[in-house]
DNA sequence: CTCATATTAATTGCATGCAATTTAATTGTG
DNA sequence: CACAATTAAATTGCATGCAATTAATATGAG
């Protein structure tokens, strides 16, 4: 390699790759308990938000994920025809689609509430570094919002 | 929202979900940089690699990028149709297939050098605060591939 | 040397992400 | 009220990611 490389293009300098790396490493861990439900992760992300609140509209869904329809779309109706969902048009804005649990769908929850620990567990992190490396991010999401 | 949502699986408290988040608002942020140039963001960080070092096969590529032959074959192809490289068979292991420079593809770089600080002034963080968060997540990557 | 094993890319199939466009419904303004 | 502007999903098209398989080449144990 050349000497005079600049330095701010190394790979190993740059947060966005990190940022890269580690969230697609991450998913792979999820993957083995992920693929024990039948569930993808986008799809999984998606039933932690209706499990905390149901009946939301794709727009809410896409708020909360930072997901616009162009995915969403799709991916509920799979979720749909796995009968973990149903997607019915807001009566009273029939521009909406709100997105409800089934009881199927609320009942993977009780199957899934393991998984955070166990991924947790497998990095060796402690609850109190993994909540200040989760902080940390979520401002950073914050400030890249408003620009 | 019940009183009794389990703590542990709140999107909120999700490590994944935070890097997922932060990762694909950080590549909106490089894409208008990058549309100048022509270049996705994957296709940026391979020739990140290769402007480091030259010449070098598939398999290395994956090993820097954390990406297989399914992904980078095609993502190669088209950077080789856009004439930045050019793939060779290794004389020295026909299995192997090396990736090399064109004149074009050195020459880019120079138009890429100013990205990875205009986009870092952007998200309003110190070079110290960037580096630590990266180095945090690089600890963390190389974890979780021991796994 | 030889053939089973291993290694490297390429291919295939599926599920995202996301920009851009389209369609349908609603809202605000004169 | 009429209608232009806005909003919400859906659709389309393209580029990943990645598991699984295949094809070609190299390696190593006997």
């Amino acid at each position: 390699m050349a000497e005079d490389y600049p330095v701010q293009l190394k790979l190993e300098h740059q947060l966005c790759f990190a940022l890269y790396a580690c969230s697609r490493e991450m998913t792979k861990l999820y993957r083995p308990f992920l693929d024990e439900l039948g569930l993808t992760y986008t799809q999984y992300v998606t039933l932690l938000v209706l499990w905390e609140q149901d009946n939301v509209s794709v727009k809410q869904l896409g708020e909360h994920l930072l997901l616009d329809s162009g995915t969403l779309t799709p991916l509920l109706k799979k979720l749909e025809a796995m009968r973990l969902v149903a997607r019915v048009r807001d009566p009273k804005d029939e521009r909406s689609v709100l997105v409800q649990l089934t009881e199927e769908g609320r009942a993977l929850r009780s199957r899934a509430e393991h998984i955070p620990e166990s991924v947790f567990c497998q990095v060796g992190l402690t609850f109190e570094e993994g909540g200040k490396l989760r902080e940390r991010l979520q401002q950073l999401v914050e400030e890249m919002q408003k620009r």
